[in-house]
Parts: structure tokens; C-alpha cells; sequence
DNA sequence: AAGCTCGGCAACCGCAATATG
DNA sequence: TCATATTGCGGTTGCCGAGCT
């Protein structure tokens, strides 16, 4: 049967930690480390219970703690991650190294929310606050648009995120399982797979941002298909697309990651990597804005992006890499760092492997710009002519862009750096 | 000086996922 | 396979100190 009972809460200590309780739990745990915390209050002479000495640890007795006040870089990342992970904390505080969980949250609840909202920005959405007002108040097509592609720019954002960390994830199970996986059997196995596992990570994240998304599962084309509902105007399917569906969001997200990087890193002497990835992103958005597009993220970082005139089918360009098998960690990691354009700790991931004809980034139109970028792509792959939409995205993405920029600028602003060095780092 | 309000933070609570017998 | 323990996580609470009236 199952294990012995939990632990009566009876007579156990609960509320604010004394001195000596810190000192006979940290001496306990230098001596035996914490092993089963279940066992551990009453092998440390604590009168508390294993959950509450586990959180005493990792939240304020772990010799790895870094405490006091946030840098501003750290501030900065908070808000990215955020804005990428929403409130998963836990996942926030593996990219900010010695900060615990814990301490994200309150500082996020305590600090940086308020500080968006103050900007009129939804610290949820991270979008600003007035976009209802102008939907309803304007009614013009512009106007319309804009609040659609604000609205749906998140969501088209987080699809396109969470199909690629399934991917990933996937591939890399798949690859510590059998060095065959590059033959084309096993990629398409891969889509359908990777496909389940997305649309379940959509349901998710739809359901925690309150957005209406349904998901076909069952398209025999392995097709991840979610269906804006009716009054919601947020689509992020490769098919089955609407007018109001087109956002220049994706690229002003993408740009936001791209300008992140290339603040936090302009003394790297290599900068393709960040480079890479923004012109993949671009190109992701690219790949969106057309209604029969395909996204493929295989392992290893490497994100290829195809077009296609037939209808959404998702496609892997399985490109092995060098970095062999990962765990699902690895992956994630792997991704959230790409996403951030961080090489550091993306070092694994071998995206610069990006010049196979199959992907569409081209690095000699960086200094263009995303928006030259995505009509370039546009133009030259998308022969379903583009050119209006383009343009209009072109206004909206700046737009959009500035919005992100906004957002950090005021945040430096408003939080000036306690080490005083980052006067020379505007935002983005 | 006393009372009140507010902000920050440590800790708790409850749920979900995972591990184990 | 199932039941239960354990662990991890995110939301919330409540205490405490600082600032204000």
C-alpha cells in the first residue's frame, strides 16, 4: 500500500522562524543534508513540520541565497521573463541564478506590477491598458486592427512558444532514445506528437489568460488547429484564419527579445547568435502572418521556418545537432534562452546552425531591420500578395515596438539603478 | 507621542504532479 | 494499478516596521 502516514499537524510550531530553529535546521542539514524533510524535523529536534523546514531552506537558509535589493538587470529580466512565462516563478527564477522563487514573486507583486500599472501597462498582458478603450471607442478599421493585433499578439506569441518547447522536448526524448530520429518516419511521428502536446499546452495557457482557444485534435494532418471563438479575436491557426487574425505582434515581440539582447551583450564580440534568432523570429512572424505557413523548431535550438501554399500542416526540418540528447530541462532551458537571445546559456543549443536552405534567415539583411526582414521574406516566399498588409503591419509592429520599448525605458526610469552604473544602458 | 495606514516580506495554504509501496 | 506520501508551485495571509496625521 501507500507510505505511512503524513505527519499530525498537531503541537507542531507554525509562524516566523526563530534564530535557533534556523541555526538546529541549517546545522542538521550541513551535517546530514535534508533528505526526507519528513523525517527531518524530528531528527533535527524541530517542532515543525517537513514542509515548513523545506520552505525555511530554500527560501532563506540556502547558502546559494542571494538577498537584498534587485539589480536593475535582474529587474529587466523579471519583467522579460514574465511577459514570456507569465507567473510561472519557479521557471523565472532558473534564469535568475541565487534568487528563490519566492522572492521573484513578492518582488513582482510588491514592486514591478505596480510599476507597470502605474505605466498603464497590464503587468498581465504587458499590454497597455487603454487597448479596450480604443476598440471600443475609435470603431475605425485601424483602430480595430490594432487592438486585435495587440490582443492577439500574446496569444499568437505563446502558441507559437509552447509548439515549439513541445517540439523541442520531444525531440529531445526522442533522440536519447534512438539516433534514427532524423529519418522523415520518425519526424512525422514527431509533428503529430509534438502537435497533442502543444494543443494541450495552449488549453493551458488559454485557460490561465482567460482566452478562448479551441483546439482540434483531431486533424489527421497532425495540423495544430486553434480556433478563435466566436467574439474572441484571437486566432493563432495555421489555418482556418480570419482578416482580424493578421498581427505585426509576433515581430514586435521578437524585436522587443532582439533589442534585450543586444543591450545586455553589446561587448560580445559575436553577436549572429542574437542576430540568428531575431531573424528567425522575424521570420516566425513572417511564417504566421501567412495563413498556410509552417514553424519548425528542431532540437538543439535550431528553429526553421517554412512557407507553404498548402494548407497548416506543421513540418520538422530535423536537423541534428551537435550537442546529442538532452532532458526536458535542457530543452526548455535551451528555448527560454534562445528566446532571450542568450548564447550564454544557450551555448548548447547550436542554433547557429542556420544556414540550410530549408530555414529562411538570412543574415545579411540584419542591419535592415525586422520590419525590411519580414517583407523580404514576405515577398520573396509568400507570393499570396502581401503588400498592404505588410505595410500596415510595418506601422502597427513600430508601434508595437515602441510600446515594449516604453515599457523598460520607464521601468529604467523609474527605477534608478542602485549601483549607479547603467546610465549608459538605455533599455532597448 | 499615539494611532493609523500602507508596503514589504516571510510563511502558510491548498492544489497538482510525481514518487513510491 | 491504485492509494497514499512527498514534493513543488503559485496564491494568499498576516506580521512588522516605516511613514504619515
Amino acid at each position: 500500500m501507500g507510505r505511512s502516514p503524513c505527519c499530525d499537524k498537531v503541537g507542531l510550531k507554525k509562524g516566523p522562524w526563530t534564530p535557533e530553529e534556523d541555526q538546529m535546521l541549517l546545522a542538521y542539514i550541513e551535517e546530514h543534508g535534508h533528505g526526507s524533510w519528513r523525517a527531518l524535523p524530528s531528527k533535527a529536534g524541530l517542532q515543525r513540520c517537513g514542509k515548513s523546514c523545506r520552505l525555511r531552506w530554500t527560501n532563506y537558509l540556502r547558502p546559494d541565497i542571494k538577498r537584498g535589493k534587485f539589480s536593475l538587470q535582474e529587474e529587466q529580466t523579471i519583467i522579460q521573463l514574465h511577459a514570456l512565462l507569465g507567473n510561472r516563478w519557479s521557471a523565472i527564477a532558473t534564469h535568475l541564478q541565487k534568487r528563490t522563487d519566492n522572492e521573484i514573486k513578492n518582488y513582482w507583486n510588491t514592486h514591478l506590477k505596480k510599476r507597470l500599472t502605474k505605466m498603464g501597462i497590464d503587468p498581465v498582458t504587458h499590454k497597455p491598458k487603454n487597448d479596450a478603450l480604443l476598440t471600443t471607442q475609435a470603431g475605425s478599421n485601424y483602430s480595430s486592427s490594432k487592438s486585435a493585433a495587440n490582443l492577439s499578439h500574446m496569444a499568437q506569441w505563446e502558441s507559437a512558444r509552447l509548439e515549439a518547447e513541445a517540439r523541442l522536448v520531444r525531440q529531445s526524448k526522442l533522440r536519447s532514445h534512438s539516433l534514427l530520429a532524423a529519418t522523415s518516419a520518425a519526424a512525422a511521428q514527431l509533428a503529430t506528437r509534438s502537435s497533442s502536446a502543444a494543443a494541450t499546452s495552449i488549453k493551458s495557457w488559454s485557460a490561465s489568460s482567460s482566452i478562448n482557444v479551441h483546439v482540434d485534435l483531431e486533424s489527421p494532418t497532425s495540423t495544430l488547429s486553434t480556433t478563435a471563438l466566436p467574439g474572441n479575436p484571437i486566432s493563432s491557426s495555421s489555418h482556418d484564419h480570419h482578416e482580424d487574425d493578421r498581427s505585426p505582434s509576433i515581430p514586435h515581440m521578437f524585436e522587443f527579445i532582439k533589442d534585450i539582447s543586444h543591450h545586455h551583450r553589446h561587448d560580445h564580440d559575436d553577436e549572429s547568435d542574437d542576430w540568428t534568432v531575431c531573424q528567425l523570429a522575424a521570420d516566425h512572424h513572417s511564417a504566421i502572418n501567412d495563413h498556410h505557413n509552417h514553424i519548425a523548431v528542431a532540437s538543439g535550438g535550431t528553429i526553421s521556418c517554412c512557407s507553404s501554399m498548402e494548407a497548416g500542416e506543421w513540418t520538422l526540418n530535423n536537423k541534428e545537432s551537435s550537442n546529442g540528447g538532452g532532458d526536458d530541462d535542457v530543452a526548455e532551458e535551451g528555448f527560454i534562452s534562445l528566446l532571450l537571445c542568450d548564447s550564454t546559456a544557450a551555448a548548447g543549443g547550436d542554433h547557429q546552425e542556420h544556414g540550410s536552405s530549408s530555414e529562411v534567415n538570412n543574415n545579411s539583411e540584419i542591419s535592415g531591420g525586422g520590419n525590411e526582414k519580414n517583407s523580404n521574406k514576405d515577398s520573396s516566399e509568400n507570393n499570396s500578395g502581401s503588400t498592404m498588409t505588410t505595410t500596415n503591419e510595418q506601422h502597427e509592429y513600430c508601434e508595437d515596438k515602441n510600446y515594449w520599448n516604453s515599457i523598460l525605458n520607464l521601468v529604467d526610469t523609474s527605477s534608478p539603478s542602485p549601483h549607479g552604473d547603467d546610465t549608459d544602458t538605455p533599455m532597448f
